[in-house]
DNA sequence: TCCATTGAATGGGTGATCCATTTAATAATT
DNA sequence: AATTATTAAATGGATCACCCATTCAATGGA
């Protein structure tokens, strides 16, 4: 801040002329070989470059969570880029759920830990964009909760029983009250503990992911047609208790089932699987992160 | 861009007015029952409304891939916020894969599909920041590959058979000529294929991503102590061979102890699991997107 | 001791301005 | 007429110089 250059362009800080890359590669002079790679698209920004420095601190355990980044305006001086350009980067960062920028004196920039909602938003860009289908997103649910209620089998612990135990039980109340899209956000978590229960946070990522997305076509349902899954607590407690008893087949067995009752439900309505329902309903849920 | 307002703040335009939100939520003030709510950290910022938008006009498909955005100047008229703010949420969702932006005239913000990468990226920064483990990030890799074998042994194609007997050919070439580090990388492609050969491009997204990182401590392990897999190609071909024989039973077993042999391999060398070693290796690989 | 005030640091945001790239239209050349 | 070079406009990339709102520690008065 002190030994501020020359008004127009200090960037001989530490980023080497980000400026006038790869060019050369005239397409006639080149009598060579001919590497059959392609130029990227597009070329390197700043705001990339910057990006990847700091993904690379991270990955090299320079930067650690609970970290703060210098300020934005000393750290946009050391690596020699304007103040906005450094604020994409962070931004981005930031919506990668990498850091978490904080207002006021003794704020900045801080790594994050323990956010494993990001999965989710790939997931949902991904439909949006129609990367993936719908299809894809259910067979994916089904097949993967194979995995999770044999891992949960394994590994569920008391608490986990306990949770799952009460989960059931506001399932009852909800649907005694009648409160059909309680009963949904119910399932939400019943399948979140479930995830848990397997102690292993990237499938349990997965499989959040992948529920979430499912449960707002199962809301969209519920809330346009009022049908709703029958006896759900009861099927819910036979497979908890199938699972106390670490069964592991009879417990792969009732949720496979009930899944595939579950989408036979939603198949029977076409257009219940469109995505703009789906994405329309359940705003005010806990959709948001 | 004819009828510009005036200089200073034109913000009444589509946005109502970002500042001044959610206060009144006086600590001393509510006698009230206190709903359990926390309010959210950090207010609601125009980048996050703005990527928000963006996102719910892709879900709701006024906005489908190849469509190009209003130009950054005019966008950030009609969003009534400075054209660096509007970048900074263009810069996130290009970030997130959503978009690409191009330069020139005829250039713009185009709606992007078919990247799969990002999931890759979400699953290396949850990583550097130690949100998950090695030890989940391989037992997850191992448990969905049994869901993988299952898939692909009912759902691969003649196309798909070739690719890996093809793969295994460049393998057993890499292995005779001594090249292991081009081994591993066809280690990586043969899961590839295996992934698209399920037919299911959510889970061929997961195994993916699991296996990219996998293979940096496979690659990482291989380089430092030059010991790699004996009979690599062999077991591969034998697999394959009761993939093709539709044999879900022994190909799923087949492919579970291999990855048990490999990760008892790896376990072996203690810090060769370490992170940074494997993130400092392979830069120079396909590694980038 | 307690509470109000102040001020500095920080992120949030703006607007003007310039550069580099890309493309289409135009002019010059053959 | 066809080809090639030039030009101009649109666009993203980047910078600078500000200003505002929030936060929090230091200060000072009751």
């Amino acid at each position: 801040m002190s030994p501020k250059s020359s008004p127009h362009t200090p960037a001989s800080l530490r980023r080497p002329s980000p400026k006038r890359r790869e060019r050369g590669s005239d397409l006639r002079a080149s009598g060579a070989p001919a590497p059959p790679t392609f130029r990227p698209i597009h070329t390197r920004r700043a705001f990339e470059e910057i990006c990847e420095r700091i993904r690379e601190q991270l990955a090299l355990g320079v930067l650690k969570p609970g970290d703060k980044l210098p300020a934005e305006r000393d750290l946009a001086q050391q690596l020699g880029v304007s103040r906005n350009v450094l604020r994409e980067a962070l931004r981005s960062l930031e919506m990668a759920g990498v850091l978490r920028l904080q207002k006021g004196v003794k704020g900045g920039a801080f790594v994050q830990t323990g956010d494993t909602s990001r999965m989710n938003v790939v997931m949902q860009d991904m439909l949006s964009l129609g990367t993936i289908s719908v299809r894809e997103l259910s067979e994916a649910r089904i097949n993967v909760l194979d995995l999770v209620v044999r891992l949960a089998c394994v590994n569920a612990r008391q608490a986990d029983f306990a949770a799952l135990d009460a989960n059931i039980e506001r399932t009852d109340v909800a649907t005694a009250e009648g409160r059909l899209l309680d009963r949904v956000e119910c399932s939400r978590e019943f399948y979140k503990i479930l995830a848990a229960a397997t102690g292993n946070k990237v499938i349990a990522m997965i499989v959040d992911s992948v529920t979430e997305i499912h449960m707002r076509f199962v809301y969209a349902k519920v809330a346009s047609s009022g049908v709703a899954m029958p006896r759900l607590a009861e099927r819910r407690r036979q497979f908890v208790a199938t699972l106390r008893e670490r069964n592991v087949a009879s417990a792969i067995r009732l949720m496979r089932s009930h899944l595939e009752a579950v989408q036979r439900m939603l198949e029977q309505d076409p257009g219940a699987m469109s995505l703009q329902v789906a994405l329309a309903e359940m705003q005010p849920g806990i959709t948001r992160r």
